[in-house]
DNA sequence: CAAAGTTATCAAAGCGCTTTGGAAGCTCTC
DNA sequence: GAGAGCTTCCAAAGCGCTTTGATAACTTTG
């Protein structure tokens, strides 16, 4: 059934019935009533390609998901789409998903915008230099960011957590416990994120004039075994270090692993401050949390993009809009003072 | 720039350029090669809509996803659906993914179909009887199941594991071993893998003979403090089970802390087998995996389901088909005889 | 009660593409 | 050199919806 039949069927224009199911003022409230409950009664579901060639709109959101050199498909991105895609679904827009290998992105971008498949895109995983942000601009799409990159700011759509301040943070806290060696696991640091997180590291050391040990640094996909191996290695140093600050709780779940594997205990043999994206299958919550962490959920990241990139389709040509989240700093059991040895 | 305004450019017909552009024959090699290098200088896309519209086809494959009571987005759907993606991509077909509150995704199946948004859709995560499918097939739409249900399996598509086989062999490796008390974690056994895990656990055991133990068997959403949760219980029993049989490999990270944390030690104390899917970012590998486990790559079967759905796509009313898979059972560090207490 | 203003409906054009059914312009063949 | 058979291109209709501009019917106003 489509709507010119719907219209025969109603005795009356295929105008009067669309602007009846679209909410236009033109039409009688008992027209009104009468087409709906037909529509209703024959199940009839406008089609989506010919509503969105017709008024240009497509009601679709695009994300394009990078696939790593491992074809891994970052978790962290699964949290984040679950709260983008449930703000999409109820304001009426389908959420497009394009996984494709790295460095390709820039091209997808283009394609699904001159195609007009989508109204809008999210950028995801934005690096220090990001080609993506000027090719959209170019375009004329409307995007978000999620995250910053080292461009300027002022002239894109953003939201971002105080990667630099959390960091920081944690650092200090470690350093007012008393740790001295402090082990950094980041992510790969040609990654916006990962880099602010490893200068709030470098600054609070520096203020505590507390020389940067490159041996103790990691960086990687951030998955249990990073984790895991990085600190296997740690712990058969001479001095190994007495706290690790990771960029993750899956990494994070792999150096509880090897700490207890080597018959140490985490938060007494090892300190662990972590940053915490709540994934909702790895929760670290509970009176006291297993981590001591920086907290900002992930999936909050991803309400507030798609309320945002939603915002921006509706009244084009409004200022870029930027939010700078600050994480929580939450006490768990994984730090305490490090043993005099 | 569009499909006109590129016939206008080229003096020549859309009728002309469009042939040209889709490959089809009516147009000398010549006048293709032309049109082809003008749309690439102009960087002209055909729009989406547009042709699909005319040709009557999306171009796009549904998928729903549900969001379950906590609002978590199953991180294993994250790597089914990175497989899936890829193979759409290279296809040429777009994923949409709509999350959606458990319940109704029934009714968003039927609006993506009739919409003509889609072509052709994934059912995921069936429980034992699933109205979708019925639903579907009354649609007349294409869809793949990723797993069975207990309706009749000869009527639609679908890909599974073997799951019963799967947790027979995995209890009966245990039994083989000795272990006599087995727990089980397992998801809600209202969706059909979980029911289906458990009865080759429960089969295992009667033919030895062994006692079903209905307190030492757990299910819920699997996460990481589920394991955890379940297993700290178990251990303050005065006869706590040997060896823990588990449905993911979340939870296990989860008994693993539980373990560790009660001064015991895996592949000792206790001994783990856990269903592995492979999830990407805790990847259960190296010379001797950490844990034992019967493994299926929910990655592959994404790649397999989107290959099936596209096939059935392209010739409607082929039979439906099935495949089934046998699950690996591979030996890791997380096992061993039961200690005699 | 005629002129002006509202309200409720419609016909037709248009969104950008595909596809059907010709129609030219060739090359052959006898 | 005329009819048959190709090849190459085109005009126009159609996909299902929205939207503009017009019209008919009905109210209001002085």
């Amino acid at each position: 059934m489509n709507l010119k039949e719907l219209a025969e069927y109603l005795k009356l224009s295929p105008t009067t019935v669309s602007r009846a199911l679209n909410g236009y003022p033109e039409v009688s409230d008992a027209t009104r009533a009468r087409v709906m409950a037909a529509a209703e009664a024959n199940n009839y579901h406008p089609s989506h390609l010919a509503s969105g060639l017709a008024k240009g709109k497509a009601n679709a959101i695009g994300h394009v998901i990078p696939l790593s050199k491992h074809m891994v498909m970052n978790p962290h991105f699964s949290d984040f789409i679950s709260g983008a895609g449930d703000v999409y679904c109820k304001a009426g827009y389908d959420m497009l998903i394009r996984v494709v290998v790295e460095g390709e992105e820039e091209a997808v971008y283009k394609q699904l915008a001159k195609d007009g498949r989508v109204d809008g895109v999210v950028v995801h995983g934005p690096s220090n230099y990001d080609a993506r942000i000027e090719a959209l601009q170019d375009i004329g799409i409307p995007f978000v960011v999620h995250g910053r990159t080292n461009q300027d700011e002022s002239t894109y759509n953003w939201v971002d957590v105080n990667n630099l301040r959390a960091f920081k943070r944690a650092t200090n806290y470690l350093l007012d416990l008393g740790h001295k060696d402090i082990a950094l696991i980041n992510g790969f640091e040609f990654m916006n994120f990962a880099m602010r997180r490893r200068a709030g590291y470098e600054e609070a050391l520096k203020e505590a004039n507390i020389e940067i040990n490159p041996d103790i640094m990691f960086t990687g996909e951030m998955t249990e075994p990073l984790g895991y191996e990085s600190v296997k290695q740690l712990l058969v140093s001479k001095a190994p270090p007495t706290a690790v600050l990771l960029s993750s709780i899956l990494p994070s779940m792999g150096v509880v692993r090897a700490v207890q594997e080597a018959g140490m205990t985490v938060g007494k043999d090892i300190s662990i401050v972590t940053f915490d994206d709540q994934l909702s299958f790895l929760q670290n919550s509970g009176d006291i949390p297993m981590f001591t962490s920086v907290r900002s959920s992930i999936r909050d990241a991803g309400i507030r993009v798609a309320e945002i990139l939603l915002d921006q389709i509706n009244k084009p040509k409004s200022a870029p809009y930027h939010e700078l989240w600050e994480a929580e700093l939450v006490l768990g059991s994984s730090t305490g003072r490090p043993v005099t040895r």
